[in-house]
DNA sequence: CTCCATTATACTCATCAAGAGCATAATGGA
DNA sequence: TCCATTATGCTCTTGATGAGTATAATGGAG
């Protein structure tokens, strides 16, 4: 128990390590249509945030409190992000430490449209590097490429220009690499290095090339929510998390676009829905779809039952190029 | 920036939002000979851990300074596990939040034995139900198994001892289902609620059955390292994580040993050979393993340079049941 | 010196998941 | 009636994976 003692040693007085500051910040994602959506509040591009305070009993009942009472929208599922504590901030006084905990959180919107608290807005407003549902976007190749490229040519040693040179070809897919849509984070961290985006540029105004298209947020907004976009891509491959963004019924090419709404890519259809209902994640509601164009479609359900039945399995998501 | 200004409110003036004291808590994970271990401090089960304070730099850096600080031993690679904020304290003035923050780090031990300061203790000391080289250990199918069906049968209605008694199959791979290895913290979790570790049984003592054998630890610990745990085990297999565990040059059954010790199961030698060289995440080093004991084995190194050619490929590590 | 236990290493085989494409079935509208 | 559009069923090929067989080196027991 020494270590512990120790720990707690520095509880009762108002020692240096008393003076933090913890936010909780929430990645509220839906799928409206085909366009994946972040929850934003206010004006600016803000998530919904605020401080953990004594009267949650959780942190993860402290997020639901806050993002309810920005937004009016309650929460279903959550998810601990990650813990961020070497914020960007400008003007803290070197006293206030400030520590974020950031939270994904899964919805549908439908409940009410944009008001002046909330306003859902495409997670490609703020990436648009990152759909490729489309092909790769020229954006890439003809802007974000040519740029990367300089911003490596202009390193000082060799070594450092080829780890430069190896990271954008890694995390763009360039170079005869395939794109791999789960590395969100790494693409924003480079071109943030790079000073290619606006949050970069901040308090330092330098002379430099334009920054890339793509909205940019405020503090380090923008870094958590490419965390969370990169969770769900990666998430939705191992464990069955799509259904929490569909209405409670839909058709199998409803499910297939909302999986590509998110993945940024397309999937075949035909694999698409043998791997769906091999893996018996859904079953069938009896009801056909109302028309959406040709043949009618069957309606499914999601079956809730597998989220007991067993961990750990998902919606490996066969991925195509075309 | 409405909400901006409204986190911001909360700053300045010593509100009920200030009051949080934050911990930094590692788990150091390493594999001594066949046994994979974390490293404890002091005289009880205790993982390293010490206030994050202002000087400094990054949670990271802090993190290092306390285990380098109470163990002596210098950390390599490091990732994230969890931020919790609903420790079971007790006495703990409700004014004082406590919010730990946890890591993951991964050592070789070898710098220095055992010493006063710190001591390497096995994973399966604490969790003995989760090694499964040599098949499901008896304690599963004689004791836990039973205990916790007992636990099932003792809820008051129906639809929840069926939840129940699917947690458990689940978990413990019972009813022919497939042992899941990396549930470690599920398994806990269940046996927790069931009170069947001691954990679960401070400050209330209950008459109810003997908790299941495997060692306590400090507060809320064995489930921090359960997480840790959890999380190595799926990581080997997506990411060449293992090799920080490794000596500079090693056999293949060396390394084979390593991921068994960690996955707590044996997988198919050949097979296991066929995917680290396919996906060539070694290069021979030329020289011969000293003998161990029939034909030398070459001596292999990690390729650091696949670090930087892609992201996320990894050990995938073929598994069987014998 | 031989036999054997032990570990290393090379192949083979069957199964199955996944990418890709073809074909047919319903529907509404031009 | 033809066609565009979506739904749905099936086949084919490739590659990954679980599993087993066979052979190569080594040291130690006898």
């Amino acid at each position: 128990m020494q270590q512990q003692a120790a720990t707690k040693k520095n509880a009762p007085d108002a020692g240096k390590a008393q003076d933090v500051h913890v936010d909780l910040i929430a990645v509220v994602a839906a799928v409206n249509g085909c366009e994946p959506c972040a929850l934003t509040i206010g004006e600016a591009d803000t998530l919904p945030s605020g401080p953990f305070e004594l009267g949650h009993r959780s942190l993860q009942s402290g997020l639901r409190a806050w993002v309810e009472r920005q937004t009016g929208h309650p929460l279903g599922y959550i998810e601990q992000l990650y813990t961020f504590a070497d914020r960007d901030r400008v003007g803290d006084e070197p006293q206030q430490r400030v520590i974020s905990i950031s939270y994904l959180a899964l919805t549908r919107d439908e409940r009410a449209p944009d008001g002046p608290a909330r306003r859902w807005r495409s997670w490609y407003d703020y990436f648009p590097w990152e759909d490729h549902r489309a092909g790769m976007p020229p954006l890439v190749t003809e802007l974000i490429g040519p740029a990367l490229r300089q911003w490596a040519q202009s390193a000082g040693d060799d070594s450092l220009r080829a780890e430069r040179g190896q990271r954008i070809a890694v995390a763009f897919g360039f170079d005869d690499r395939p794109w791999n849509e789960e590395l969100v984070l790494q693409r924003y961290e480079l071109l943030y290095e790079a000073g290619l985006v606006a949050e970069s540029r901040r308090g330092r105004p330098e002379a430099g090339v334009a920054p890339v298209p793509g909205r940019a947020m405020v503090l380090d907004h923008r870094r958590i929510l490419a965390t969370g976009i990169a969770r769900l891509r990666s998430k939705i491959k191992y464990r069955p998390v799509v259904f929490e963004l569909m209405a409670p019924a839909f058709t199998l090419l409803q499910l297939q676009r909302t999986v590509e709404a998110l993945a940024g890519r397309l999937v075949h259809k035909q694999n698409f829905r043998r791997l769906i209902e091999q893996q018996e994640l859904v079953e069938e509601t009896g009801e056909m779809a109302a028309d959406t164009g040709g043949r009618p479609a069957k309606l499914f359900r999601f079956r809730h039952a597998v989220l007991a039945e067993r961990q750990a399995i998902g919606t490996k998501l066969p991925l195509t190029r075309s």
